[in-house]
DNA sequence: CTGATTCTTTGAGCAAGCGCAAAGTCCGAC
DNA sequence: GTCGGACTTTGCGCTTGCTCAAAGAATCAG
């Protein structure tokens, strides 16, 4: 494999401010890989034995109910570590993680954790960091599972996505990977029939614009009006 | 104040371990103090300047929206530490404790905090796992209120609330603080109408009992039996 | 004891959104 | 190019649980 270059790094949060050769030191314990989109990068309940640096792509943590539901927990944009199990102590991963898109990932194994946080102290802090805005975004999401109507949720999840992932395209702003109405039902607690409802209806109004799994936001303001609406 | 005995730490994990000498260090460093149920104990969006140990009685962690529903996102019985923002990189608290039933804590200033991280290697540990922990209860409730119908969540919720806090009665497990309809509803997602009228008809059926605020339930396997009722 | 307050119960009507079903569309593989 | 599979659309009926409304307990302060 090909020596990684310094650069993947220099400017990602848990390791800004290292040193090249402590950069150096940090990627030559790095494996990096590739995986397709749908692909599992690991499943809920294993040992948490490597954690992971997204380099390009986009990944979706989800979990899956006793029943076989699936509900999306999170998702990660490029430039986070994720599968961070150690830093709350657990052992195991909490959820699966899945390519939402092609990605690139670092890997690196889990017994080196300890050496980081150890020898380099904005690690931890940075750790911390990431698990707090995690946590504040499932608090949000719970609170609009709680709240919200399902028009208002529907909103919101896309209105997050496009401020994550959107890229911006002559007619609006495009959710950079491939989502399905299922996947969305995932993300919002409803079903895919609902979902479909309510973006077809919104496309009649000029509000989205969809079409096989790439969404596009035409209109931001009306959807920021429906991610309001009390429910 | 009179000086705080040493026994109220040694068997706490983030304590359990330590030296007689450190504990009165630590205990030394803290304050006590008492609040009346319902009273704040600090509130959402304050600089997180203390944190706290919960030495007795029963703390809610809410979330207020701008629409001014509350939800309630956690509940934290006696032993554990709380308004723990730093160990999430935070500033300031992410939600509201209040005083579910009356509460004795001890609180540091947030100054501490670096100082026993730095001194006790077991404390880090022991807060990445209080966070662990309740990271997945957030979690476990998300997907609850994603997937479960109304009747499932409530039953779930006074499931929790007995293995948490339940006291043993002749008539069966009672929940041992005040808990209104509306508390219930706020951690359910639902309204106290439907909550009313709910615990009404486990009453009629035996499977709960309640009286302004008192809530006994008398057949855990019914309740479980309505918590696993797919939605 | 009395009045105020907070908590609970219950009814009636209604709407959001789910389940079911069936057909339509797009894409990629061969 | 066409076949198969994955994804999407849409209609209809029905249930859950919300809203609105009003009255009935229990508790507490004075």
């Amino acid at each position: 494999m090909p020596r990684l270059d310094e650069s993947l790094l220099t400017h990602l949060p848990p390791f800004d401010g290292l040193s090249r050769t402590d950069i150096r030191r940090i990627l030559d314990g790095a494996v990096s890989r590739r995986f397709e989109i749908g692909a599992d990068i690991f499943r809920e309940g294993e040992p948490a034995d490597r954690f992971f640096l997204l380099l390009d792509g986009y990944i979706r943590v989800v979990r899956t109910t006793e029943s076989g539901e699936q509900i999306t927990v999170l998702h990660i944009p490029a430039g986070q570590l994720f599968g961070i199990a150690r830093a709350i102590g657990r052992e195991t991963y909490p959820g699966r993680a899945v390519a939402a898109a092609e990605c690139i990932v670092l890997c690196w194994p889990t017994a080196l954790w300890d050496d980081f946080t150890r020898q380099y102290p904005g690690f931890t802090l940075s750790m911390a960091r990431t698990v707090g805005v995690r946590l504040g975004e499932i608090q949000s999401r719970m609170q609009e599972l709680a709240t919200l109507h399902v028009e208002a949720r529907i909103a919101t999840a896309l209105l997050r996505l496009i401020t994550q992932t959107g890229r911006q395209t002559e007619a609006g702003v495009e959710i950079d990977f491939p989502l399905t109405r299922q996947d969305l039902s995932e993300m919002t607690g409803t079903t895919l029939h609902t979902v479909s409802r309510l973006l077809s209806a919104w496309q009649r109004e000029g509000v989205v614009q969809s079409q096989h799994r790439r969404i596009t936001v035409l209109d931001r303001a009306r959807l920021e009006a429906c991610a309001q609406h009390r429910g």
